[in-house]
Formats: structure tokens, sequence, C-alpha cells
DNA sequence: GTCTATACGATGATAGAC
DNA sequence: GTCTATCATCGTATAGAC
């Protein structure tokens, strides 16, 4: 149920107090990461009562829960609607690697690109990884681990003679350099003395697809030298 | 100077409050985030005064500051003593991609496996790229730049015909690649369903070396061709 | 069902006595 | 150098207004 104004010009939609929390939790915990936030900060910036954060969610750790899970599921969904439109193309042939990749990759960009503005929820994501606590196995759970399940396959159909472990230790690698990008970009920036061209999202899911897919394959043809 | 028992059988020598402090500091910090970690746990652990905190450092970012330093600067200086005993035995010559990947990681693992048990101190070294706050930019100016400048180039070398930029871009990768598996390790072991061995600190960077090589080059490679 | 006012214990930080 | 006392701010809980 969204409120609209009924009188004058005005028929924007008001967003409910839930969203704007959600909407202002996403901006600040992006920003300045979780723990440095203030349930304060966020209802200051959200115009709503403190305790309102408490009545919707329950502690702050739901909170930022919710925050991720908001994005995550619509995340989930397109990258298995892209492997799914690869298997169906590919029937019982192979797959090759680099669409797969591009598979996981391109809704992350997406995001980032739509909306006119950045969306501060690829950052975010990116810094999750890493953050300690309860709530990052939670978000794995819920929303990583059906990415998982699919794309480990895939990969493994695009990689032939790679062990399930094999690729597993892979994949671990790349999703640290999707993340490491999204969450430290700014080191990125110093490394090439502000040289790097972060803003194109569609030329840097190329680099990144080239780097992963040039690892994965060499891990591949290491495992083909090590059996002979 | 540091304390000794000089009565009984007793010589050990008695830890500094100031070190007390920092190794209480890292082993918190590393398992539970520099947030979510109070300075009341740590003196509590370290068996000090709250303010004595505040006397030897001043606050506790300046806190984190020294944890993160009095390991990184060895760190640092291992790194390029191992990149100089390599560009000497190069000579004029080439220098080989693998060996300056390994000179870059592997003082990273010998720390992870000194001293008995695991030193919390990779993991917090992981995490740190992804936090925000200031002083993650001033780790980054007093013992990342160094590293920085002497293997940018290095990496340069092995890479014959890739830009300054793009071998940024390639570190940037690669460095993603070990921070998330130093700080997120436990989502390796859900991707594998716990078939990966973290344990071998060797098998590890051998890994990692493959894997960030074989990206490394496949971005060169691909700059070649479009080139043509 | 939604939201608000208010209070509680714990935190980072500081000032000043010893 | 070390400690006690103190302060604003934090996450959380609850009682009650609409």
């Amino acid at each position: 149920m969204s409120r609209t104004f009924e009188f004058g010009d005005e028929t924007q939609p008001v967003a409910e107090t839930k969203d704007r929390i959600l909407d202002a939790a996403e901006r600040l915990f992006a920003g300045q990461g979780y723990a440095a936030t203030s349930l304060r900060q966020i209802t200051s910036e959200a115009q709503v009562n403190l305790a309102a954060v408490n009545y919707h969610f329950q502690s702050k750790d739901s909170l930022i829960l919710a925050v991720l899970m908001r994005k995550m599921k619509p995340l989930e969904r397109r990258r298995l609607e892209l492997l799914d439109a690869l298997e169906e193309a590919a029937g019982d042939g192979p797959l090759v690697l680099e669409d797969v990749l591009r598979a996981l990759l391109v809704p992350v960009f997406e995001r980032k690109a739509a909306g006119g503005g950045l969306s501060p929820f690829p950052q975010l994501m990116g810094r999750m990884y890493s953050e300690p606590g309860d709530w990052v196995l939670q978000i794995f759970k819920r929303a990583i681990a059906g990415v998982a399940a699919r794309f480990l396959p895939a990969l493994g159909r695009a990689l032939p003679g790679m062990s399930r472990t094999e690729i597993a230790w892979g994949m671990h690698f790349s999703i640290g350099s999707m993340a490491h990008f999204l969450a430290a970009g700014v080191l990125l920036t110093h490394l090439s003395d502000g040289e790097a061209d972060m803003s194109d999202g569609e030329a840097v899911v190329n680099r990144m697809v080239v780097f992963m897919s040039g690892g994965l394959r060499a891990m591949a043809e290491s495992r083909k030298e090590a059996a002979r």
C-alpha cells in the first residue's frame, strides 16, 4: 500500500515509513559501513521516529538483513534468468565460460547503472562479504547459496576436467575480485594514479570477465599438468 | 624496554602495557571486526585499565592504525626484499610473472603459518580493505603505496605490452582475490561443501598464483587483440 | 496496526587526581 | 604513567497515544 496525495497536481506516491527507513539505511550503510552508522542517523535522514525501526524491524541486524535481501532477491532472480537462457541455448552442448561469468556479473552492474545516479547498493554488497557478524551467513544462505548451486555446475560444464572443489576455489577467487572492486574502488584510483575509468559498467564487466576466465582456465590447465 | 622478573626461575619478559593492548586488540579486531570490538573488551583481555588505551594511543582509530602498522611494516619489508632478490637475479632480462606474484603473496602466508597457531593478522588485513573510515587510506599510504610503487613496474616487466593503467586493474583484481580469501574464508567452506583445504598455506599460494597469473596474462592478450 | 516519548545499560572519549 | 569520575551517544525495550 502506498499513500498518494489526492489533492492538487501531486500524484507522486509517498514512500511509507518502512521504505523510507530502508532507503536511508541502504545509503548510509553503503557509505559509512554497518557499525559506523547509527540508527539515529538513519531515522533522522528518513524523517521517522527512532522507535519506528524497532517496530518495523526488530533490531539493527534485522534491518541490514532486510536492506540487503530487498535487492539481493531480484539480483538472484536476474542471474538465474540469464543462466537459464544460456543453458537453453546451449542444449546438450558446451557452455562458454565467458557467458557464464557474464550472467553472474552483468546483473550487479545493471543495478549500478539503473536509476540515473549510482546506486549505493553494489558497494554495500561488496563490503558485506568481509563483514563479521551473524547476518552475513544468513545472507549467504538466503540469497547466495542458490546462485552458487546453479553456477558451480555451470562453471563445471564450461571448464571440463576441473573438480567441483577446484571450481569452488576459482569461484571464490573470482567473487573476491568482484567484491573488492565494488567495495574498495578507491584503492584502484590510487593504484592507477586516477587513470582507471570505473564509470563505464560494461567496460568493467568486460575486464573482469577476461581476468576471471583467464584465471579459471589457467587453474584447469594446471590440474591437467599435475595429472600428467 | 621490557621488564623481566628478576627473582626466582622466571626470566620470561613480561609484555608491557602497550604491547598487551596491541596483542589483545589485534586478536579481537580480527575475530569480531573493528567497530564490533569495544575498548572495554580489549582492556579487560589485556588486563589494563580502560584509560590506558587513551594514554598510549589517542583514540580507537589510532589504536587499530598502530595494530596494523606493527605487522604491515615487516610485511612490506619482506615483500620488497623478495622482489629485490628477484630483480637482482633477473638482471636486465625479463621477470617471471609467477615469481613476482609469489613475492607479493608468500610473506602474507609466512605470517599465517608462523608462531605455531594461526595468526589473526591476515584475516584482519583482508578485512581492512573493504572497511570504511579514514584510517584505511592512511594504512594504504603508509604501507601499501610503497609496495604498489615497486610491484606495479615489476608486473609491467613481467607482462610486456600492458599499459600501466591496465596493470593497475589487474593488480586490483588480484589483491581482491587475496583479500577475499583472507577475510571470508568461511564462504569457501560453504562453496566447496567443506572440501577445500585452506590449512596448507603453500598450496593456497600456488593456487592463487595460477589464478592471478592466468587472469593477468589473459588481460595482456586481450589488449593485443584489441590493438589488432 | 502505526507510531511516539522516554528510559536503560553500555560505549568511546576526556579531564584531572594521584 | 596510571586510575577514577564523568559525559554525550549508542542500540534496545516498553508503555501508551492515535
